[in-house]
DNA sequence: CGGTCATGGATAGTGACACTATCTGCCTGG
DNA sequence: CCAGGCAGATAGTGTCACTATCCATGACCG
């Protein structure tokens, strides 16, 4: 099919999907002629894909390259897609010490860093040491307790605990028959529509319990 | 205080706190003289909630903005408070059709809507009807059906029964008898970095979940 | 066979965003 | 009394994800 007719059936417009051929996000179609070139459904798939990755999980274009090219990749293994999947979902941390004018140091992130890597380890959890959710977790983990948030991180076992059985469904529904790339769109899919949903609901569940505790009597206010 | 210290005392540059002034995020300091403002730990504090909300909420200024107007709004509700922050937190949703050129609809979305909306009266969750999170979740559930997870939205009561769970714990957490705008933001930032903080956990669970399931024999494909 | 028009490929431009830099006069502390 | 920090205003920067324009080509149509 031509770039009209991928246009059409992914809904993504012709100037953008020019766009992603130059990225490299989306491979070349078969080149018939210097102004021919033929798509085919792998393309709307793929489209889909990114679509997906960019519009639910807000990923980057830079970081739908790099789980891209892990999915093409055939050395990279379904474990390690997840990885990929994690560290393209965390947000670039701004690297360490911008120093913003003043070389103080309103950084107990080291400190939080410390303690999230020792709760992993009492925790046992099997996690490659550079995660990018690990400081993740450790800068969320400051914040809280800066705002009267508890001061351990065992404020975080019971979220762990839902948090690992639900990882254990979601890896379990994963089919190892399934041929290798759909296993890893799967996957990557997996990752990260999920935790938008587990944000949503979790919303969802707070709006509603706000309402059951502080609401019914509409914004009196005393 | 001046400028220059609440600079070092917050770690914001202070061609930045100017630019939050500007943008009505921080509230200007008392004018001793035309060249002169006094500033006090209001605004360090201040300071300190926008940053949490940036950096860790990955809220956009205008976002900040909207929350930080609730937060200083006397007529607002705690409860209602909730409501802000979980829209600030959701994704803007590029509005209705933007018509990609071609006018095809790969929209299931509504769909999808409809299927949440019910999903959340068999819950019987109070829930505003145009919470942003609404939409957010028919989007993901959307995503998920197509790349084949399940198919309804029953996809999230587990998911939702931890929510709620969890949601009703952190609710609880707040004591009402504290002043309020303590209480306003002690709620916000609960909201934005358990949020993430769940988002880093599930990553790290996923991780080790995959690592039990297709690790250890590394990478060999096959 | 000739005209038209979508196409592939390249390059430049756009608008949003979150700052950042510069400039202009002031005060004010030393 | 004057160097220098400060408030306030305006303009500029870099990034990001597209979007628009251009050009030469060649497929399809009559």
């Amino acid at each position: 099919m031509r770039i009209s007719e991928l246009c059409e059936r992914s809904g993504v417009a012709v100037a953008t999907i020019k766009y992603y051929l130059r990225e490299g996000l989306l491979h070349p179609g078969l080149t018939l002629a210097p102004n021919r070139a033929d798509y085919d459904d792998e393309h709307v798939r793929r489209l889909r894909l990114i679509r997906a990755l960019i519009e639910v999980g807000g990923l980057s274009i830079a970081n739908v390259v790099q789980t891209l090219a892990a999915v093409d990749d055939e050395s990279v293994s379904i474990h390690d897609a997840f990885g990929v999947a994690q560290d393209a979902l965390s947000p670039a941390t701004p690297a360490l010490a911008p120093t913003p004018t003043s070389s103080n140091s309103p950084t107990p992130c080291t400190d939080s860093q410390l303690e999230v890597d020792r709760w992993l380890r009492r925790r046992r959890w099997k996690v490659r040491p550079d995660a990018a959710a690990r400081t993740e977790l450790a800068e969320t983990l400051a914040a809280l307790q800066q705002f009267g948030w508890g001061h351990s991180a065992s404020l975080f076992d019971g979220l762990a605990d839902y948090a690992l059985e639900q990882a254990g469904l979601e890896v379990g529904y994963l089919d190892p028959r399934q041929d290798r790339s759909s296993l890893m769109e799967q996957a990557i899919i997996g990752t990260v529509a999920f935790e938008q949903a587990y944000g949503a609901i979790r919303r969802l569940a707070l709006e509603h319990q706000s309402y059951q505790r502080f609401g019914r009597r509409r914004s009196v206010n005393a």
